[in-house]
DNA sequence: AGCCTGCCCTGCGAGC
DNA sequence: TGCTCGCAGGGCAGGC
């Protein structure tokens, strides 16, 4: 599911109730998600508080006054929802309902709950002040909305590759927080063909693209992410960005600036939709 | 090192 | 109606 808008999207839903809240108790229901959790999981975060909550990519940081921060990733079909009225009687659980959170903040009591059908997602828990160097960020790319990313930036990493531009921009070491959809409508608004060699978008292109990239998440984000099949703010709240698709999931239909019929191919086995007329 | 493929897992829609 | 197949927003390991 979810990429950096969907992820920045769950993060503003869980701030009120997790910032400045205690972790009452933590409920593991299996041993494993995609992978093991971390030792001692649950232990490592009763009873602490919640410091902040953050993000990068498409990773939710909770940093904990523990000096560890908790890592979530969602996955392809991850999902949190928060119930503010749940209490310790009979809360109703859903299936692949795998953690449950219980906190206890400034808006009062909480249940936090990560459901992941299929378990793609992942918990961890890092030492704070270790977490740039950690597994999962020591070689990710700047973050797109952030000021370390330009279109200087941009086609520096992008710099003798020999990969189709399309599989460059899913590549979390390029930029951090792209997904296939966001890939496939950045480059759409860029006019910049997905088969293009990455190594061709310099100058100009760059120029385009960086700021395009930036445009297509920042609307994501202001429309709540975009709800294809799972995908539902921590209320339950559906995202509308998917209304404002210019060319993912619209094959055969027409391109909204030149009129051509919108194409799909696959690369590295995951679906393209471009515009053969005006991106090239 | 860079690039590619396959795979982890469940659910759902299309097609027969 | 009921099955089988292909495909899905991500990222890792293992191959070349």
């Amino acid at each position: 599911m979810p990429e950096l808008p969907e992820v920045e999207t769950v993060r503003r839903g869980l701030a009120p109730v997790m910032e400045g809240a205690t972790i009452v108790d933590v409920d593991q229901r299996r041993p494993d998600l995609r992978f093991a959790f971390p030792q001692k999981f649950t232990q490592r975060l009763k009873g602490w508080r919640v410091a902040s909550l953050d993000r990068r990519a498409k990773y939710l940081l909770a940093h904990i006054t523990s000096g560890e921060t908790l890592i979530i990733h969602l996955g392809m079909s991850g999902r949190v929802t928060v119930d503010p009225k749940a209490t310790d009687d009979q809360p109703q659980s859903k299936t692949h309902d795998h953690v449950v959170f219980d906190v206890d903040g400034p808006q009062g009591r909480a249940r936090v709950t990560y459901n992941d059908p299929r378990r793609f997602g992942f918990m961890d828990l890092v030492a704070t002040d270790e977490l740039e160097n950690c597994s999962h960020f020591a070689k990710m790319g700047p973050e797109p909305l952030g000021n370390q990313f330009s279109s200087e930036a941009l086609s520096e990493a992008l710099r003798g590759k020999n990969t189709p531009i399309k599989q460059a921009l899913l590549d979390q070491r390029v930029v951090a927080g792209l997904g296939n959809i966001y890939v496939c409508e950045a480059l759409h608004r860029a006019g910049i063909s997905p088969k293009r060699q990455a190594k061709s978008v310099i100058g100009k292109r760059a120029e385009r693209l960086a700021p395009v990239i930036r445009d297509v998440l920042g609307e994501a984000i202001e429309a709540g992410g975009s709800s294809l099949k799972d995908f539902a703010a921590t209320d339950g709240e559906l995202g509308y960005f998917q209304h404002r698709f210019g060319v993912y999931d619209r094959e055969g239909q027409s391109c909204g600036i030149c009129q051509a019929t919108i194409k799909k191919l696959v690369q590295s086995g995951r679906s393209t939709f471009y515009c053969g007329t005006c991106q090239r």
